[in-house]
DNA sequence: GTGGTTGTTCAAAAATTATTGAACAATTCT
DNA sequence: AGAATTGTTCAATAATTTTTGAACAACCAC
């Protein structure tokens, strides 16, 4: 009967299906946080990334992620830099085996505080330098304004202390 | 006298000072919003904009903010569209002037409101869409992982409802 | 040592996003 | 009516960000 094996691979000449391909519900899950990404400023590839490991159920090397995907190894070794930095991924530690496998950090709270510690933190610190800046110049202020000014930053600096003040409640609010 | 009155742009030929430059205060107060622009994904030019209404005490009219910032007519029209459909900017009913004359909408909790109906809300809606789509998927899953994989977008539920809960919350932590 | 992996870096290319400016409506003034 | 002013739109351009891929380093195994 060995010649009833014929395919289409064999009829059209093409390579069979690659092994590789993501299965619909990996599309699907990869797609979800490629959009997740967007909303909060990240490049496609690591939404990419991030959703194939939190839909997979075995950790994945960096290849592994370079073919699914079909991303350079560039954009994959930075992209799991990066989210290795927020905490998002982590390496997981399983022995014999040559390469790095990584699995996806699934903690809400985990995932929000790297996320905040690593993007927002940074500019509600530099804020306070601008902040002091800006109240220097507001008291050099034309007469015409200044109390408008004035009245304008100190309103800024409230700003400030809330979003400084939102960051550890928001933490909580996700709980566990 | 009249001789008496010789200045700097007659001896140099150069234009006199031009009478739209930012003073210093308002340069800080732009950049301010400029970098807070960056931080929510914004266009730079929106965060000019929405700075200088900001800091100044006067509403200013279109014209206005293309000479201050020195950017296009279209660019300031289309920022000014942009930070009105989101409330963040008042078109200021200042009869008696021909042109339109705007100023910032100051309310911190306005602010926010606008911003996360415009930006946020439409997202948390399309992932319902997606998350149905995905549970779907998922019932049709290999047998090996479905287990985790129902889990997963148990999970991705859960947050999402988190997510949706979280809006109204930040909002009345912004107070009145 | 050589040859085969695994992973990083970074300059160049590609893709995306923002800005410009000119053409166009719509008003208002004379 | 025409001329001047105000504001919008949108295709082309410019600026920015992301992705690629090739060069490289580090590590094993042989």
């Amino acid at each position: 009967m060995t010649h009833m094996t014929i395919n289409a691979t064999e009829i059209t000449g093409s390579r069979p299906p690659l092994p590789s391909a993501m299965t619909p519900l990996e599309v699907e899950a990869v797609d979800l946080f490629v959009g997740l990404a967007q909303v909060v400023g990240l490049p496609k590839s690591i939404g990419q990334i991030y959703g194939l490991l939190y839909i997979s159920h075995l950790p994945l090397s960096l290849d592994d992620i370079v073919e699914r995907l079909d991303i350079s190894k560039g954009s994959a070794s930075q992209g799991l830099k990066f989210l290795r930095s927020t905490g998002a991924v982590r390496l997981c530690d399983d022995h014999d085996s040559r390469c790095d496998r990584y699995e996806a950090e699934v903690g809400l709270r985990a995932l929000a505080t790297g996320f905040l510690k690593e993007q927002i933190e940074p500019h509600l610190e530099s804020g306070e330098d601008r902040l002091a800046r800006l109240r220097r110049l507001a008291s050099t202020a034309p007469a015409a304004g200044r109390a408008h000014v004035a009245q304008r930053v100190k309103q800024l600096e409230n700003w400030h202390r809330r979003a400084a003040g939102m960051l550890p409640l928001l933490i909580r609010f996700l709980g566990k």
